[in-house]
DNA sequence: AAGTGGTCTAGACCACCTT
DNA sequence: AGGTGGTCTAGACCACTTA
């Protein structure tokens, strides 16, 4: 982890920085909603910056799929339908059944062990009914896996973008039963890993990722 | 196709649109190197604009994964070495083959027709052995089918930071028997198309993603 | 035809890396 | 401490959109 990230988790040292954090959470939280236009003045206005900053971090966040910026026509928060949540997970699944693929023959004990912990806190988190907390869970015991599968740019390519679906889980939250299944699908994944069993490790991926996309578009169905 | 659209093959309306398509350019004929560093001072002095407008550039190229920046350090052109070109191809070979699963259960008559129409170009100009158009021409014959595969966020991450595959690509050229093996397997591809073959249509595009992606890294190994 | 709002220039400021 | 070079402010300019 080097020191002059200026990541999502990590502190911004530059105003822009700082901005782009800002209006990721405002996204995540359904503060700016998709379809939402973004005015450099609102936005520098409602932070206390000028709006040079604030173009930058929009540039960023566009880079990231977040919104979209056309000449002379600003920013606006990319709308996300049901064909667009359908279409960015099915890239998910086959990069993440592609990555463990690749860790299920690599993976270390140590790995395994820090997979188990995740799982064992995502399976805590799960009974408080946080759905938050257990977003955050459930995305820390899949980057752990994808990391181990060793191909940085895949990675990457997986977390963009997907705050725009983290922001429709928090509005639309689980299916009644979904939580359960998650614990159980998670604890398929990780013991295939542990049998270091690939075709079965990425055929329970795969089906995990399916699942978690029926859920969601039939919570955002049956809302409307 | 939208006007508004600052595209890459499109006119360019403002001064960071214009200094965007130079930098990739540059990028793309080596001009600008893997690691090398990128100063406003230079570009701006160079295209005969402020810094602002290279700011906002460098700031879109490296949201496609063209280049780094750090907080009061600048932008280097991203470097480029064997894993990750390995990796780069990795994404796509199962970008493609989910697209190309896809395509073959939705594809019509007037597609097909395209695509063997892209596929007769490529052919004509694989016998010309100019390499830069070799490679528009293989990209045009894999956008259409991609297209049709109906997921833009996938066609969009597929060809993100791929410039710098085609910089290399330029850089390092074709194997002595890749192109008429491009031809042949680009051929096959057609066939498990018209035969609708979704089995086939996948295994034959991932194969001819792994073997692109080991003649250039043979190329790559042979000049060192 | 005026208003809104994005784009660009010039220059001040300041973080980082030398000597 | 000085130099280099990225970051930010203020304001002019102009494209796009109302009426």
């Amino acid at each position: 982890m080097k020191k002059s990230d200026a990541g999502a988790g990590e502190q911004a040292v530059t105003s822009s920085g700082r901005v782009k954090d800002l209006l990721r959470q405002d996204i995540l939280r359904g503060v700016l909603k998709p379809n939402q236009r973004v005015t450099l003045a609102d936005v520098a206005a409602r932070y206390g910056v000028g709006q040079m900053p604030v173009r930058h971090a929009l540039l960023q966040l566009e880079g990231e799929g977040l919104l979209e910026i056309s000449a002379h026509k600003g920013a606006t928060i990319r709308r996300a339908d049901a064909k667009f949540v359908y279409d960015m997970y099915e890239i998910r699944r086959v990069l993440e059944a592609m990555l463990i693929g690749s860790a299920v023959k690599v993976v270390r004990a140590d790995e395994l062990a820090a997979i188990r912990k995740a799982q064992d806190h995502f399976e805590a988190v799960a009974t408080t009914g946080n759905e938050a907390a257990l977003l955050k869970a459930n995305t820390d015991f899949h980057n752990i896996i994808n990391r181990i599968g060793n191909n940085p740019e895949a990675t990457r390519y997986i977390n963009r973008g997907w705050d725009l679906i983290h922001a429709m889980r928090l509005q639309f939250g689980f299916g009644r039963s979904r939580v359960a299944a998650m614990v159980s699908e998670h604890r398929s994944i990780v013991a295939a890993l542990e049998a270091r069993d690939h075709d079965r490790a990425t055929s329970v991926a795969e089906e995990h990722c399916r699942a978690a996309r029926d859920d969601l578009l039939a919570r955002i169905a049956s809302v409307g």
